[in-house]
DNA sequence: CGCAAGTTTGACGCTGCTCAATCACTGTGG
DNA sequence: CCACAGTGATTGAGCAGCGTCAAACTTGCG
């Protein structure tokens, strides 16, 4: 028994069986949720951490005249900020962009469970310390690609998250389940650029795009003409362990 | 005896004489470093929290092509990511805008403040809260402002920021030791457009900038016309421990 | 069959970029 | 004390990437 939650911990620090069982602990009774709905919104308080085991959700704002800007996908595994119930109110909201397999976890379970076990504790610092980078990568991206180059980037990103929680086919295909206005207002542009972009795109074979399915043809292309390096994904390759060993003086 | 670590760290948690005690423990022996120095480069390995009490830092990255992007900002009191020693390597890097004092603490130290005082770990998540909530509003900012809105939301941020230290005068003016460059490459923007978007903020009397310090002349306005709203910075108004409370069903 | 949502196309204009020159200020050496 | 070099600010002219507006087309679905 396995899911995305664990599947992408387990990258991230070795989990041994007792962990393991936490986390199935953790994540039992999810329940389904329609695709266009909040999980919650701005202004409200967060009282309880979700998290995604099937489809893609969303961080994002409504600016006063109404535009509306994508911070972040969550795609399965993905937790929505395991300390965010600390804050007074959420400063964006959380929406879904497919039918999704959600678990809502009560704060003091998720403390309880990351102090009785260091590695899933670590784990879950891992999994934010990666969000912010990719947060940061995405300032980078909007602030000095142009829109070719951007949505390349995008397109890689999501690849290697696929990648990593074992949704990607042989032939390099997944689900995006995104339209071209959300593309847009996560990138910064207009549906209409993001249309022709898409189209150049497809013309230099880099990618296919039919029915919400992402192709990517050429993934070494992909990456060079969107500058694409991978490192802010922090996926690790060097044991954990050894390496906090190192820096904290002894074992945690 | 007091810095501005501790006066920050203040306004997100109640600290006791015990828990400032081992601030200052914590903030003891700075260093002085120079004006564009790197506190630390891009894929190096993090091996100590660096932390601000003078000066001001940014994160940045660059890209093959060689230009820069500006990531954030660090004021005095902030700190350089408390989890970042678990990562293998830096994602970016961490520069000087001026002269600056600068404390080294080994990542262990800060492990066992936050583990002896409950209080400093939750005012410590707290500010890593709120450098999250502040790299979404970024995002934001490029992604859907123009460059008149943009550059207005940024001078409020760092005019709240510096208000919260203390470093803002009674005529609302503040050091402000960026180049238009710098603004420039924060923003996404060529420094020739940031001049001449400086001179329309100049032109309709919001503020002033000269000789690296900014006045705002009119706050409201300029958080009019720039759609800034404070609440991702997540001034808490209301008690912390009260909500933990709520929260987690039991003080901590 | 017909609507709704999403995609595609075209024409036109503006924001912000490029290139290039000039200006202001400051620190330096003769 | 002045020439001058270096850094940052400012200005101008021309151009292009991307936005706007509007319409047509395509697909899924009740």
């Amino acid at each position: 028994m396995s899911n995305a939650f664990i599947t992408k911990l387990c990258r991230y620090a070795p989990l041994g069986d007792n962990e393991i069982a936490a986390l199935e602990k953790l994540s039992r009774n999810p329940r389904r949720w329609a695709s266009g709905r909040d999980l919650i919104r701005e202004g409200q308080r967060p009282e309880i951490v979700f998290m995604l085991l099937e489809g893609w959700a969303y961080r994002y704002k409504i600016l006063k005249d109404g535009s509306r800007h994508i911070l972040a996908y969550l795609v399965p595994g993905d937790v929505c900020d395991i300390h965010i119930f600390m804050l007074d109110e959420m400063d964006h909201s959380i929406g879904l962009l497919s039918d999704a397999l959600v678990v809502e976890i009560p704060p003091k379970d998720l403390m309880a469970a990351m102090e009785k076990y260091p590695a899933i504790q670590r784990a879950l610092w891992w999994a934010t310390l990666v969000d912010e980078a990719t947060l940061r990568e995405w300032l980078v991206n909007i602030g000095q690609r142009d829109s070719f180059e951007r949505i390349a980037h995008l397109f890689c990103e999501m690849w290697l998250r696929m990648q990593a929680i074992g949704l990607v086919n042989e032939d390099e295909s997944f689900d995006l389940p995104l339209t071209q206005v959300e593309i847009g207002d996560t990138m910064g542009l207009t549906a209409v650029h993001v249309n022709r972009t898409l189209q150049r795109l497809r013309r230099e074979e880099l990618i296919t795009l039919d029915n919400a399915r992402l192709t990517i043809l050429d993934p070494k292309r992909l990456a060079a003409v969107s500058g694409f390096r991978p490192n802010y994904l922090h996926r690790g390759t060097e044991p954990l362990e050894k390496r906090l060993r190192e820096r904290l003086g002894a074992p945690v």
